[in-house]
DNA sequence: TTAATTTTAGAACAAATGTACTAATTGATT
DNA sequence: AATCAATTAGTACATTTGTTCTAAAATTAA
């Protein structure tokens, strides 16, 4: 591992454990075993080291995203199986969604990276209750309105159920992701018609050693 | 207006604007316009203000829930006011939200208090789901655990509509607030049974001047 | 091997911040 | 009016942090 992925798998450590406020160029140079005057030939600031694992992040969503087709066939245990990828992903990068709002204001280049991503995510969201409908596994709107509504519960239940976990969870690690991923699909749960209902019961929901898929 | 008012209301303001790691006793003592020696000699640092100010918030709420009494008859209406006065609430506290990870970390003594605060809403939203099936307002649960899930949901998206509408609202501010009372109460609505779908037609959804009613 | 380039450690400096302290001023009480 | 407590402004100091610079060491290329 060279010296650079050594400061960034660090640094992603360190911001996890105690927030990106927390974290100097020294704290962090001492972390990797380096001094900090290497660490700022590396990077310059820590700035640049968030921007980089943002990126790391983003990219690895946008190709999991690219897995889903249009037309393609959809079932809702694929559904779950790239949830919990997502979610395990979001996981390792758990600070950037923690200190989102210090972070968007710190960098303002981030800012609009994430609008895009997350217009990827709407625009994604927005196919998959499509193809559930092909497939006659979702109802369709109570009224006019209501995917946009429920697209928005998606993003913000996507992204923040890790801050809520911060203070909420308390069962076992292990099961937080598994857990988390449940409380998500639960969003789509009530507009499911009877043969989704029935597609839904289906699936083994006790195993949580179930693989799962990155990205979406 | 006393100074410590004075401090409060300030530091309100300015944490709301540019965040709690932003703003120094140096910083908010020049906006308030006295002394920073002064500023410490009424609150030591800039932690006991953030701790004031949640328990402001804290308490304001608990008094709201408090409104709810078991087996009083509820509307989808009245809902809709408690959730509008709620999140409007919050809002002139949204810097508690959206620093959210930082300040539990800052100040543990508010991590314990804000996690009883949390089960009292829980208590409360639980009051609520079997209030209204008692009035054959709300379907049953779909499966054992569902309306955990659906509290869950209500704790996130009702936390944290704030950071995400940072990045992603892009409509007038004088709609935000509603927009996102429509985003929460929109978990509900697929639960609803015919009766309550007409009922919640039947609430005039166009006006935004509703009157709001502080709490829950 | 030699020369050039990259990497590294450490020193140095300015700016910002929390905290403590002093002295002056204000306001209330007797 | 005199006294005492509360309030205020300003100073001082130690620490931390980002940033820059220098020189040594390691690595690579010729």
């Amino acid at each position: 591992m060279t010296t650079k992925e050594k400061i960034l798998e660090t640094a992603r450590l360190l911001f996890n454990e105690n927030g990106v406020e927390t974290v100097t160029v020294r704290s962090l140079a001492q972390e990797v075993g380096i001094s900090h005057g290497n660490l700022c030939y590396h990077f310059a600031n820590t700035d640049v080291i968030i921007e980089r694992l943002y990126l790391q992040l983003a990219e690895t969503i946008s190709t999991g995203i690219n897995q889903l087709v249009p037309g393609e066939s959809l079932s809702l245990e694929l559904l779950r199986r790239l949830g919990t990828g997502t979610f395990a992903l979001l996981y390792e990068y758990r600070f950037l969604m923690r200190d989102f709002a210090g972070i968007m204001r710190r960098l303002p280049a981030i800012r609009e990276q994430h609008q895009a991503l997350m217009q990827r995510r709407r625009d994604t969201f927005r196919l998959i209750l499509h193809q559930l409908r092909k497939q006659d596994i979702l109802r369709s709107e109570l009224y006019p309105g209501q995917d946009s509504h429920l697209i928005e519960q998606m993003l913000i239940v996507g992204d923040f159920w890790l801050s809520s976990a911060d203070v909420l969870y308390e069962g076992p690690d292990e099961a937080k992701i598994n857990h988390y991923v449940s409380v998500f699909e639960a969003l789509l749960l009530p507009m499911l018609t009877e043969k989704g209902l029935q597609q839904w019961f289906a699936i083994p929901h006790s195993n949580p050693d179930r693989e799962t898929v990155r990205g979406v």
